[in-house]
DNA sequence: TCAATTTGCTAACACGTGTTTATGTAATAA
DNA sequence: TTATTACATAAACACGTGTTAGCAAATTGA
């Protein structure tokens, strides 16, 4: 099946082919019969004006690129769904498309000349990398070589760049966590951290540090553990903490998000403990799996259609060229008290 | 910052721009030293061939679209990541990327416009489209002006076309159902219809049917009621069932997906009906919402991964002209069995 | 040494579109 | 009637790449 041009449509009607092009494109100097007869013609042979003579006269794809590089099995996770949905749904309310890709890892060289020819051969007209961890190099160099990337959970060294936008996560969730336990009467706080090179882990991380200290409550090493970011890593994690404290537990343990927080769960089971009977457990992220775990987890929520909203939009106003994009934005999250914290005696 | 060319790269490495393609495209009569010698500047200046250029020579965009059309909101399904990340890595597995665009209907005149010029325009090299009523008249158009459709959960009329490809929901889950309830002593079994213009709903319906008259069960129209897809649309169509029965309930419901279930849930704990114990439920989708629900949900579980791999990779095929690729194909679903049903006294 | 072949490269064309400039024609004004 | 303007359309160019045909130089064979 041949592909039919402007050409022979310009044929078809007795017109030559700019006229078509005006036509399509809206020009004023040409008259409503000419119009009129070259649309006939195009409607009868479904011509429709083709991306690759458009893009070398300068169009742009009005597609914007989204990274994914999750370690492991992200298929299941019930943010995926509205990680995408969101990216999409606020890109298409722009009038831009977007072009998926997953990666396993952004640690192998592969996978970053993957990314980099996406964007350097002119498939899209921005990206955005979920998953980078901080000051990632290749990411400066598409910067310095004129590309857009938007970045979310993401935190960079040195001075601003315009075409580096960013979404993060407000730096107080932590001590948010720590502020509501303190008033349940904890005392007695664990914490499981993630991946310190993800922003997000770095920031919960020391608001931890900061509502303990501001509550003059002890910090106690061992009750302070790396756990990663997977229900799996968090289960091993906890039951370390556990292990260890040899029956002076914490009387709460802040996960590192809530993935981490179900693994706390299981391991808490395995070792006897209720939840939150014997021991409370606060989660971060606001998954809604945590509304169907036994017991159903308290968490910080983040409202992540606000968070890819807010970093699609300003991406998309950059490659417009708006003038004074909001480079760095930081959405609040909220506590969402469910059922596995309980209130104690604070002086126990 | 102005684009580099192919021609930038001949000037600077002192040959014609032809040699650099040949380069590029790995001819075999440039000798190593004059390709060392290009390479070398094209990686000093960071130079990537360029997609409008390429595109007008033939080139494939390597690109498949994926459009959902779905109602309503699909951010917080679980369905939903697996159909994104299985199509996208099912894809990348062949080289392609994934161009992805959510639509909320199909009724709609600017949404199938949208659908078919990114079809037309060249965007991408062939369409996954998730969400089609039966028989869409623009799906026969986009085929007969030779384009691939990749079509899930979607049934059409007529002869078979080579540039149509589909993937079913095996036809007998719904008989499934039936045997299993049969085998745990019920005989009266009630059903939740979804929405028959998606195949899977009518395929689902037969199925239960053939079912009930296998079993010689008496089929009471007081115990069907068509329920749509949505959890709401289920909790009301359950609503209905139970007031109209009098105290005549059947002792089991087969609802047409698991969000359905979810709504029947709902209905019976308002109307003081526990499950199982007074009533057993049966979904179908394997939605991993229904290992958390309570009780937890036995339902017939479809491979996803599996179902859009194949998808996918006979979309490709037809891409690449290899010859004899399946059309359609049916993958059967499993029984999983978890807290929602109980075995009665089949003489009861 | 001369003809025949291989090697290494270039010039030229094709692809489909948007836009700018030029051209021809009809209507208007002088 | 002639000069001027407005109008409708066409011709020509630019964009970046891949590929084909062809040319000159270097190499081989006799």
């Amino acid at each position: 099946m041949k592909r039919i041009t402007s050409n022979d449509i310009a044929k078809l009607a007795n017109v030559s082919r700019s006229t078509v092009s005006r036509v399509i494109n809206g020009y004023a100097d040409v008259p409503p019969e000419t119009r009129e007869k070259v649309m006939k013609v195009i409607k009868e042979n479904h011509y429709y004006p083709q991306l690759s003579g458009q893009l070398l006269t300068g169009k742009l794809m009005k597609t914007i690129g989204f990274f994914w590089a999750s370690g492991g099995n992200i298929a299941n996770s019930p943010l995926t769904s509205s990680f995408f949905v969101n990216t999409i749904e606020a890109a298409a309310s722009r009038g831009y498309l977007v072009l998926t890709c997953i990666l396993n890892d952004l640690d192998n060289d592969e996978n970053i000349n993957y990314v980099k020819k996406i964007f350097m051969e002119g498939r899209i007209d921005a990206g955005i990398i979920v998953g980078a961890d901080n000051n990632e190099p290749f990411i400066d160099e598409l910067i310095e070589l004129g590309k857009i990337v938007g970045l979310f959970d993401y935190y960079h060294e040195g001075e601003n760049i315009s075409n580096r936008i960013t979404v993060n996560f407000d730096r107080n969730s932590g001590e948010q966590v720590i502020d509501y336990l303190y008033r349940l009467g904890h005392r007695k706080i664990g914490v499981i951290d993630g991946n310190m090179s993800r922003y997000s882990s770095m920031q919960r991380h020391e608001g931890y540090l900061r509502g303990m200290m501001k509550h003059n409550l002890r910090i106690q090493s061992k009750w302070l553990i790396y756990g990663g970011i997977t229900e799996t890593s968090g289960y091993e994690a906890a039951k370390i903490l556990l292990e260890r404290c040899d029956k002076d537990y914490p009387t709460a343990i802040c996960a590192s998000n809530d993935a981490v927080a179900f693994g706390v769960y299981k391991a808490c089971s395995e070792y006897g403990l209720k939840i939150p009977d014997d021991i409370s457990v606060v989660g971060i992220d606001g998954d809604l799996n945590g509304l169907y775990s036994n017991p159903p987890l308290t968490t910080i929520s983040f409202d992540f259609k606000d968070m890819f909203y807010s970093l699609v939009t300003r991406v998309i106003d950059t490659i417009n060229e708006k003038p004074d994009v909001e480079r760095d934005v930081f959405i609040p999250g909220s506590l969402t008290e469910r059922k596995s914290c309980k209130y104690i005696d604070g002086a126990m």
